[in-house]
DNA sequence: CATTCATATCTTGCATACAAGATTGATTGA
DNA sequence: TCAATCAATCTTGTATGCAAGATATGAATG
């Protein structure tokens, strides 16, 4: 017996642990009995993911994890751009400094990501890597946009998984303990720059996957409502998959 | 008979217009009766705003437009500036230029807003001059972000509504001009300045208000949920209130 | 007269029933 | 053998019923 919200945050969860792959299936009776509740606090769930753009519903046929694009990719990694810079930059422009607790708060993070990294725990590695960006945007002091963030980032994890992009998960987590380090130091512009970098080597990835794969504009077209999987062929549990992080 | 989506929008667009205030009941059977459907649709247009931050729900009371407090006032504004001038920030670094269509479109939407001013049209002219933001963040090419653009902007006009904020409509829509202007000289820099000034002084009265009303911190702590005006004292249609608008 | 308590009414939270559409799979025909 | 059709099954969409909690009203009491 579980409420909406927990039920939610449970397929956020486990997409940014890579453990739903895009275009899966979120049947509402395999969910109710799953979670021991009925169909309508499922369906609650799955309306707020859908205002957030977490899944998607085709009608009388279910909800579906997106398919992310390349064009609705480059939109999101345009906004996470420009969220996690302004964020960054503001903090800067305001010459205020992380308070120790918060500044500890991070590096316990980044301990996370390297424990999660030593021991191959891909799942978590996954999680804790994507996890970064909002926890960073939750201690730069506006929950608002950090809320905004998860959502965007729920997303590029889906597009990362699809086209397998060859993710290091020690360079990404060397590039937040620079980003840590320079905001640690005082130096928030320096951060700034830090994560600018971090971000746009992914975004340009995006680019080069239209040009790596002709058939992604064919791909895309194709993949209507009426062409996807069908149901029954398609697990609600995916496989693990790796890599592919910010 | 009406889907959710359209009870949502219909919400949003009045707040919009100023036509609902902060603190304002949204009772299910109203709202069922009023567009001719279950309570079902209708907590399913509840759901959805509330994933979206519009409305927030006081268990077994019902749901209520948040008042928007000087400190979720201050994220908001940050969110804002930080979004708008990032998208001109990032459309100058492409170096891309507006087409025909696009420029055509904002300025339909300016005359627009002028035709609201001068008629006097109140409930249209609040709506314009916030809908302008988000038309504009469409025209810029992410529609991810214009769609969480939309959101914050609904939550900014719920906080100026509250906390009457002498705007001046003709002023907001001369800096629209100014940045419409600016970016069909192919100048997005500028543009990206003029917003940053036109979002700035509406951010700046926000710290304004905490010096100007002491009892703002009091009144907030007092706004729990038992401490929400009653029920039936409160009509679901609220009186036009007026100005107040970016 | 103010305060407290009990009852009646109203509203939301949740489950379930039923209808409508989609998919699957078997059967029939060429 | 392949294609098309039709029936059976499954899944979602919506309404409704009932229980639980909250509010309001009025009586009773100090």
């Amino acid at each position: 017996m579980a409420v909406a919200s927990s039920i939610s945050t449970r397929i956020i969860n486990a997409v940014l642990s890579q453990k739903l792959k895009p275009g899966a299936r979120l049947g509402e009776q395999e969910l109710a009995t799953l979670f021991q509740c009925s169909r309508t606090i499922v369906r609650e769930a799955m309306v707020d993911l859908a205002a957030r753009g977490i899944v998607i519903v085709s009608p009388r046929r279910g909800w579906y994890l997106p398919e992310v694009n390349v064009e609705m990719a480059r939109e999101l990694y345009d906004a996470r751009e420009i969220i996690e810079t302004g964020l960054l930059r503001a903090f800067a422009r305001r010459k205020e400094t992380l308070d120790a607790g918060t500044l500890a708060r991070l590096r316990v993070h980044l301990a996370e990501q390297k424990a999660a990294i030593e021991s191959e725990d891909v799942e978590r590695r996954s999680y804790l890597l994507g996890d970064f960006h909002v926890c960073l945007a939750q201690c730069l002091g506006n929950q608002v946009l950090a809320s905004k963030l998860r959502d965007l980032t729920v997303l590029t994890t889906l597009f990362t998984m699809r086209h397998q992009t060859p993710g290091d998960a020690r360079l990404s987590y060397e590039e937040h303990v620079a980003v840590v380090d320079a905001l640690a130091s005082g130096n928030a512009s320096a951060a700034e720059h830090c994560m600018c970098q971090h971000l746009g080597t992914w975004e340009a990835k995006v680019h080069l996957v239209r040009e790596h794969d002709p058939l992604e504009k064919l791909r895309q077209a194709l993949t209507s409502p009426k062409d996807l999987p069908a149901r029954v062929s398609r697990p609600a549990v995916e496989a693990k998959a790796d890599e592919g992080n910010i």
